[in-house]
Formats: structure tokens, C-alpha cells, sequence
DNA sequence: CGTAAGTTTGACTTACATCAAGTTTTGTGG
DNA sequence: CCACAAAACTTGATGTAAGTCAAACTTACG
């Protein structure tokens, strides 16, 4: 169940981790990471589930899910190839998010006590963890932000140049994406009724900001998305 | 600029920390906490900043702010005595959040590469800083599903439930809070505007919910709160 | 004690939700 | 590969929660 050695980890985020783990190794320490192949749909950790491991997202995207008690969803936030995601269940020692796969994909376990174990041991690959936790909280006060803050067009706008970027970030383009979730989704994520993500899109594309056919969403015109985000004219 | 030793330790969030870390202190390594007075409206830490260190909150109030570009204010989260602030500015290494002192207060700094170096020394000192980082990643992802998935006044008796059970952790009172913040603040942090806060207040004395003067507030059906945050009721 | 900051309440507006109907896309078994 | 059902999406008409504007009131503070 050993991760294949080497196997594509300049594109993953654990890339520092693993790279900096290898040269901890030294120390006697070696990180073991469980490949698990998943499908659309599958669960990769069940909010309630007992903590044991972060999971490296390898391959396509996944969405982490909180439930309300009256069976509300807030999508989190969404995790493509190289996210590290199920930092949530370190406190308490149960996950409190369902994260699931949104395509088919690939996620690495990565068991907890020997990221800690290794963090003991290296220092700098202490100070990554850290960091991978640290930016986790920084995403979500920046979505806190969003959701607060700023009107149903300007989250959309923030959403899908938040994406992009992320996108391009890992190598891919970063004006053409292909949204893997769906209207009703998008809007359980930004905080609007699937009318309203509907809705906006059509009137970007209509406004030439984006062209969208169903999931395949380009975007146009960046600066006039970026304006709208920051100035929030009307 | 020490922190005075054993001063009232057992009251603070720090604690499992501090005791932790005298016994790690056999390791060789010793936590040194400067300990700062506030006076209301000071800056703890400015968004910008260089990140060096944590805060705990020995004494006060504190909130921590987040900026649009055009001004806006979002309130992430407000802090009350015995709670570690300024997690944010480790990745990046810069402060992304303003915390400010909303009375007159107490803070220590805890020099986040002592932190780091006890962690390395003491397993379960580890696991402690490791469980106070997650545990911002969750009171963030429940404040995401709040204002994702809420309505103004389930937001607000939400807030009111929320800090009350902070208060009595920390041995106050369940049921008498005693607002820091005004309403406009309170408006910036549940994402509506004072004049709905307000509002509201004034609707949960009428129908008996709470007793109201000005930021005293009594929460007299806790009940009835908690079934208005969850059944989300008309 | 007076001014400024904070709060309350009312009248009106608006962004988004809701309800509803029709269209397109996706997926599956024959 | 096609047929057909289910799921997802679009668009319109209407309703409503919360925002905006405004004025009066209360509390805190120099």
C-alpha cells in the first residue's frame, strides 16, 4: 500500500512534505502513504469518522460538507489535485466535515502520528505542516469574508477567479475550467439558491465576462471580474 | 518581561500548553510568555505584520478583522479571555487579520518558534498546538455553515448561544452576557447591518427569548434559541 | 454638562428566494 | 447505439427578508 516512490509529486502540495520527509528519513522515520483509488461520489472521510490521517488529494476534485441539524448543506470548500484536506478532524479526534469525491480520483492517506512523528524530527518539514494547517485557515476566513461581506454576484465572481488561480497554480489553464459541481452546488458553497448561480451565469456570459456552456465555464474578461469582486459596484 | 510564574494559568486556554511545556522544560527548552496590558481599541496584532508569535488572551476581549479592498469589514471571530489569537499569520508569514483589543485587557506572546521547538521536544505539547490550529479550522467551518445556510435571526440567537457556552467553559455565567462589541460590530460579524441587529434584538425581548439593556444581555429561553438555530422556523 | 457615538424604530427599496414551467444534459438498460 | 427516464439547468413571475434612508432617542465620555 506504499505510495509509488516518486510518482508525480512536483504536481502535489505534499510535494514539500514528502520531499522534506524523504531527507527526515534520515532520521529513521519513514512516511507511508495508502493510495486509494476513489469514484464520483465516494466518500473519502465520513463526517463523525474517527481521526487517523490528512489525504492528499492525487487525482480530481472533492468537496468537504458540513450538515446543519435540520439537513442543510454548507460546502466548505472544494479541493482539486495537490490540496491536502481533513485537517478538521484533528480537533476532537473525529472529522466533522464529509469530504467527497466530485469525479473519479486519487487520494494518498497520509497517517497523522507519522506526519507528527516526522514533524518532531525535522524542523522544516514541521514548519510545512504548520503551514498546511495555518492556510487552511486562512482560506476559510477569507470565505468568511465572502460569505459577510460582498453580494451574490460578487461571490460567484470571487469563486470562479479563486479557482483559476488555484488552477493555474497547479499547471493547468487558468481561464478555462471545467466545474465539477453542480448549480445546486455552487450555491450550497457561495451561500445563493441554484436560481441565483444560474441566474449570474447567464448574465456574465451575457455581459461578456465568461462564456459558459453548462460546466464549461471560460473566462473573458478577468479584470472586469476582479473589479466586480473588489469594487462591488452595482 | 516574563510571564509571572503560575499566574492564574488554570483559568487560561494556554494551560494544557504551559503545563505541558514546564514538563518538556526538562528538555532543555523553556517557554518565555511576554505578557502585555491592552487598553480597549489597541492593536494586538496588525494585519501585515511579520508573524512571530501566538496571543493568549489573559484578560479582555479581543476581535479579529478582516478587510475588503474597498473597506468593508468582516469580524471573523471575537476572542474572550483564555482563547490563542494570531494562528492566521503563519502561513505566509505575515498577520492577514487586525486584532484589536474591545476592553481593556491582558495578552501574552508566545514566541512561535519556542512553541515550535517544545513541540519538537514533547509529543504531547504537539498534539495541543497541532489541536488549537484545528480547532480554529472547525470554529470557522461552523461560522462558514452559519452565515451560508442561516437567516439574520438564526445568526444572531446562534452568536448569542455560542458565546455564552464560551463564557460558562471559562466559568461565567451561562446566561448573562455582557456584550463587547456594538451593534454594528455584531452586524459585521453575522454578515447583516446594525439596524437588523438591532431589530432583532429587540423582537427576541419581546417574544421572551433574552432581556436586552443595551449590550446586557439575559438569555432567559435557551430553548427556544437553540430551536430557532435549528429548526430555522418562520 | 454637552457633544459625539451608539441605538432604536419607522417607511420604503431591493437583492435574492420561492414557486413554477419548460428545456437540456446525463446516464442506463434494452 | 438508441430510447427514455432522471437529474440538472434555464428562465419568468411573484414574494419576502434584509438593506437603505432618515429621524429621534439614549448612553458614554472629555
Amino acid at each position: 500500500m506504499a505510495a509509488a516512490p516518486g510518482a508525480r509529486c512536483s504536481q502535489c502540495g505534499m510535494h514539500a512534505f514528502c520531499s522534506t520527509a524523504a531527507r527526515a528519513g534520515g532520521a529513521g522515520v519513514e512516511l507511508i502513504a495508502a493510495k486509494v483509488r476513489v469514484r464520483k461520489g465516494d466518500d473519502v472521510v465520513r463526517a463523525g469518522a474517527p481521526f487517523a490521517a490528512l489525504y492528499a488529494v492525487r487525482a480530481g476534485t472533492c468537496k468537504s460538507v458540513l450538515v446543519t441539524p435540520d439537513g442543510q448543506e454548507q460546502i466548505v470548500d472544494c479541493h482539486i489535485a495537490g490540496d491536502i484536506v481533513g485537517a478538521d478532524g484533528l480537533a476532537g479526534g473525529t472529522h466533522e466535515s464529509t469530504i467527497t469525491a466530485l469525479e473519479d480520483g486519487e487520494v494518498c492517506a497520509l497517517p497523522f502520528d507519522q506526519l507528527e512523528t516526522l514533524a518532531r524530527a525535522n524542523r522544516e518539514f514541521q514548519r510545512n505542516l504548520h503551514a498546511l494547517l495555518a492556510r487552511e485557515i486562512r482560506r476559510e476566513q477569507r470565505a468568511l469574508l465572502m460569505l459577510g461581506t460582498m453580494r451574490a454576484e460578487q461571490r460567484l465572481a470571487a469563486f470562479l477567479l479563486d479557482l483559476a488561480d488555484r488552477y493555474a497554480a497547479r499547471g493547468y489553464s487558468a481561464s478555462e475550467i471545467v466545474l465539477r459541481m453542480t448549480r445546486d452546488e455552487i450555491g450550497q458553497h457561495l451561500g445563493m439558491k441554484l436560481e441565483t448561480v444560474s441566474r449570474l451565469f447567464s448574465r456574465f456570459d451575457q455581459e461578456g465576462l465568461i462564456r459558459v456552456h453548462g460546466r464549461d465555464v471560460k473566462l473573458i474578461d478577468r479584470g472586469a471580474l476582479k473589479q466586480l469582486v473588489q469594487a462591488g459596484l452595482h
